[in-house]
DNA sequence: TATGAATGAGCGTTCATTCAT
DNA sequence: CATGAATGAACGCTCATTCAT
């Protein structure tokens, strides 16, 4: 009994250690520059062991990005079940946690970089992972957008893609920035506060500025 | 000595074309996808070509992000020059020029896909690259928030980076959509035009909502 | 104790399942083709098991070799124990079998196949291989030869081991014919007749012709 | 002039050069055996250069195949063409060519190895190159047969490809012999003076014995 | 100045073999 | 007795780089 649980445990261990190894590596130096024998000396194996599990490394980098995409949008889903009180908070939980999220989290780095590196090599899984972060959050944002819209809370012309995506891309920029400069952690609640005004008041002192 | 002025002619042109040439392969491949070889036959030359002007594959790329980046910086001061009016209209001149030439600009797109993709493989080059111009973009839009917030145009607030940064997002959407989706032209017009509305008006229909 | 006996008999039966499946691999892929493991498989065992009796894949094949080989020439003796008849019957019977076996033994095609293709690899085996069978055969047609010649029944000069090569030479033609076109079963009852006419009456209508 | 002529004549030989070395080792070790590197080996370059004037071992072994049996083939062709005298002179003339050159050529040998042990990696290839090989000789044994039993110089029943293969069948053994025991040679001159003498005379001492 | 044949280090992948279970 | 996860040597193929022409 014992016996074999041992190593069936490892065996039903290993891709997922394979996959998470993989995304190390080929976030670090992309497809190409990955070399399927560092994938597994990261895990002290030798790479025989990752073909074991993975026909290829074509295979593998598509694992490594359908796992993860799939994470991120499972907590990004998570976290919006969580959202609460009228539909202003709620934005604005929305807007925090997107903004955190793209501060913090690692893995969301990683995805848009290879995401972005790899586009020509791997279209087709790219493309559903892409779906799944960058245009997921701006779906998500524009429901809540459009329902403010309808109740009147907010003008009614904000409750279009394009709102949702300027709402949005400011946690690129956090992503990017994380990216280019892991050293150097941005202020993010500064970064979010100023956004959260920027949609309250607008830039102008005097309300409806007549330009712009 | 016409001859020798036409090779001559050809010898300083050179450089310059092959940077151009590897451009377009290092933005469709990568780094270590583009091939040495397919960079001369753009060119209808041979590989050994390419070798007398650059001394290995990593100069050329080097070479070709400080050409490009360089290109760009200049091309942004040289509109920046041009702005007019008040602060305001300035300000927008300057948002509706950042976001057409994202949405529009294909050396921009590579650029950013490069910086992003070998930022482990060049990491001063890249960060140079990457100061000249997403950094400078901000910049420029924080001198006009500061100028806009000491004449008393804008909340005092408003003159932080921050708010430059916020201001600059939508352009990094702009440039990825190019980049993820390059046969589904973004809605520019529309889309900054959103972007506008929102600085002037806020979200909300009440103006200074309490909350949010 | 029944489950020992199954057991044991299972374990003194198993190198010869081996033997078999590994025969069928070797003969369908060749020795670097053949996959320890897919001999395993046509066992429903694993590759380990296969270690368990043989300590590699060249003593494998090697013991391949030898066992089909001793099984044909084995049972090529049977046959001519029970040769009947005057000398003339027995020839004509040994040929007529040597070309059926040829034409309809799955076996012996692969073991010529085998023998020819890892000659190099294992000279000694099929050295001793192909002296069981080829040089076996071309003997035994020898023998009786000489017995017809002695008898005055044969020409003297026919009790040669020249002649005797060329009435099993087109043996080889069945086993290639085989080989090459399994699925274009050869005329055997045809050809053999055919050669027992020449053997009779020669080629030309006028006997003893001058030349030729 | 000379310059460009040297590397000129060195590029246009290469294709030739590699396509002979590849036999020997193909020949020698079967396609799975034999290394790129050692074919490259064979000419003094590198396994680089074989990849410049080939794109795959596969593609390699084809040329192998392709080139030695039309080289094969053009040779029997030619001389056949020079046969004369009468029909009996001229198929002893053709059976002695086929036997010494099945004794002697190297190049025969080793196609009807290749032929044999890669005929299930490459079956279109190996089926051309049998054709032009083996069924080829059966067929020019077969056109002298027609035409000397239209002449009444053989009998009518000869007319037939079994027997064209009958009489081609030694050969077989011939080129076997010498894959077998190369340095055994074969003493052809006795062997088909056998074989002439068994097609002209039969086995038998009375003529038209009744049985067999 | 330009060529392109040649090099050789490097990597993806396979598979015979081992051994802890 | 049997398993199958792990190993690691081997080989096909690529491509940046060199250099004789």
């Amino acid at each position: 009994m014992v016996k074999g649980s041992v190593r069936k445990a490892r065996k039903e261990a290993r891709p997922a250690e394979i996959v998470e190894a993989a995304f190390q590596e080929f976030a670090a130096k992309g497809f190409l520059g990955a070399r399927v024998e560092d994938i597994a000396a990261r895990l002290g194996v030798t790479k025989g062991t990752v073909y074991l599990y993975f026909p290829s490394k074509e295979v593998l980098f598509a694992a490594v990005l359908d796992t993860f995409g799939a994470q991120m949008r499972r907590e990004t889903d998570d976290h919006v079940a969580e959202l609460h009180g009228d539909v202003a908070e709620r934005l604005e939980q929305l807007i925090v946690h997107l903004n955190v999220s793209s501060a913090s989290d690692q893995r969301l780095r990683s995805l848009l970089v290879l995401s972005i590196a790899e586009r020509e090599r791997f279209p087709e899984v790219i493309e559903r992972q892409f779906r799944a972060t960058v245009d997921h959050a701006a779906e998500l944002c524009l429901s809540l957008l459009q329902e403010g819209a309808a109740a009147g809370v907010f003008h009614a012309h904000v409750a279009s893609r394009n709102t949702a995506l300027t709402l949005v891309s400011p946690c690129l920029w956090l992503v990017l920035s994380g990216v280019m400069h892991p050293n150097e952690p941005s202020d993010v609640d500064g970064f979010v506060a100023q956004q959260l005004r920027l949609l309250r008041d607008g830039l102008f002192r005097e309300p409806s500025a007549p330009s712009l």
